[in-house]
DNA sequence: AATCCCTTCAACCGCTCCCGG
DNA sequence: TCCGGGAGCGGTTGAAGGGAT
C-alpha cells in the first residue's frame, strides 16, 4: 500500500553528480529540450531518478544561472519578498533572474536569517524581537500559528502583492544599471540597513565586473581553477572584461559570456583535472593552442 | 599535526498542486 | 466530478571544507 514511488529506485544512483553524468544530462537537454523528466534518465542513459535530473538541471546546470553570493540588492529584494510571501521560495526566486529557489532558501537559512537575528529582527515575522524575549517562551505551535497568520495576511493581499512584484520585475531592468529602483517598496529592508549599516555590504561586497582587478599571476597565487598563469595578462592589473576566460569550470563562463546563442558553445572535458568546461566554439581553437603553449 | 566543531550547500524526501483523461 | 500521474515546492539531511583548539 502507500504511495507509489516516483520512480523505480532499485539500481538508481544517489548522491553527488559526476562530470560524466552532468555531460549526459546537458547533452540530452540541449538536444531534446526539457521534456518529460520521468523519461529523461532512461533516454539520456542515466541511472538517476527523473526528479534528481530535474533538480540537477534547475539548480546547477541551467545555463542562465548566476553563481556566487547574492548581491546587496538581491538580498534586499529577498527580505522584502519574504516579508510578504513567507517561505514561498519559488515565488521569491521567480523575481530574481538567474537564482533558484534552493539557492535562495539556503542563503536565507545560512546568511540572512542570522543577520536579521543579530539585528534584533525576527526572521519569521520581520518584526523587532521584543526585549522580554517572548519569542523564546513561545511554543512551537504558537510560532507556527503566528507564521500562518503572517502568511494568511499575505494570502489576503495576494493580488496587491502580485502587482507590487510585477512592478518590481518591471524595474529590474533599471536595477541592472542603477542599483534598486525606487518603484519598489523597500522601506522595511532600508530600516534594517539603517539599523546595521554594515549589513550585506561588508560581507557581500558588490564588485562590478569592470572593477574586478586580477592580480598578476605569480608563483604564490595559483588560480583556483588551475588556470595556466599565461591565461592572464602580464600587466600588473587587468580589468576582468579584458581577460579572455579561455578555461573555466562551467557555468561561470556561461554567465560571463552571456547566453545569446547557446549553439555557439561546446562542452568538452578538461584533461588536466577531469572537470567539464564550456567553451565558445570560436574560442576552442584559441584555447587549445594557447594552452598548449602555456603547458610547454 | 590531529581532532573536533561549525558552516555551507547540493541533493534527497515526501507532500501538494495541476492537468489530462 | 473524480482519479491518476507528473511536476513542482519546501523542509531536511549529510558530505565536504574550513576554522578553532
Amino acid at each position: 500500500m502507500g504511495r507509489q514511488p516516483c520512480c523505480d529506485k532499485v539500481g538508481l544512483k544517489k548522491g553527488p553528480w559526476t562530470a560524466e553524468e552532468d555531460k549526459k544530462l546537458i547533452d540530452f537537454i540541449l538536444t531534446n529540450g526539457q521534456c518529460c523528466w520521468r523519461a529523461v534518465p532512461k533516454l539520456a542513459g542515466l541511472l538517476r531518478c527523473g526528479k534528481s535530473c530535474r533538480l540537477r538541471w534547475i539548480n546547477y546546470l541551467r545555463p542562465d544561472l548566476k553563481r556566487g553570493l547574492l548581491s546587496e540588492s538581491e538580498e534586499k529584494l529577498v527580505i522584502e519578498l519574504h516579508s510578504r510571501l513567507g517561505n514561498k521560495w519559488s515565488k521569491i526566486a521567480s523575481q530574481l533572474p538567474g537564482r533558484t529557489d534552493n539557492e535562495i532558501k539556503n542563503h536565507w537559512n545560512t546568511h540572512i536569517k542570522k543577520k536579521l537575528r543579530q539585528m534584533g529582527i525576527d526572521p519569521i515575522t520581520h518584526k523587532p524581537i521584543s526585549s522580554t524575549d517572548e519569542h523564546h517562551h513561545q511554543t512551537g505551535q504558537q510560532q507556527q500559528r503566528q507564521q500562518q497568520e503572517q502568511v494568511g495576511v499575505v494570502a489576503g493581499e495576494d493580488e496587491r502583492s502580485d502587482n507590487m512584484i510585477l512592478q518590481c520585475s518591471q524595474s529590474q531592468e533599471e536595477e541592472k544599471s542603477a542599483s534598486v529602483s525606487g518603484s519598489f517598496d523597500f522601506i522595511e529592508a532600508d530600516t534594517f540597513l539603517q539599523k546595521s549599516p554594515g549589513f550585506c555590504t561588508d560581507e557581500v561586497p558588490m564588485i562590478q565586473p569592470d572593477e574586478i582587478i586580477v592580480p598578476c599571476a605569480s608563483s604564490t597565487s595559483h588560480s583556483s581553477t588551475s588556470l595556466p598563469s599565461s591565461c592572464f595578462s602580464s600587466s600588473p592589473s587587468v580589468k576582468a572584461e579584458e581577460i579572455q576566460f579561455t578555461c573555466m569550470e562551467w557555468p561561470e563562463p556561461m554567465y560571463f559570456y552571456g547566453m545569446d546563442d547557446f549553439n555557439q558553445w561546446d562542452l568538452i572535458s578538461d584533461d588536466r583535472d577531469g572537470k567539464l568546461a564550456f567553451y565558445p566554439l570560436n574560442q576552442l581553437h584559441q584555447r587549445t593552442t594557447r594552452d598548449q603553449e602555456s603547458w610547454n
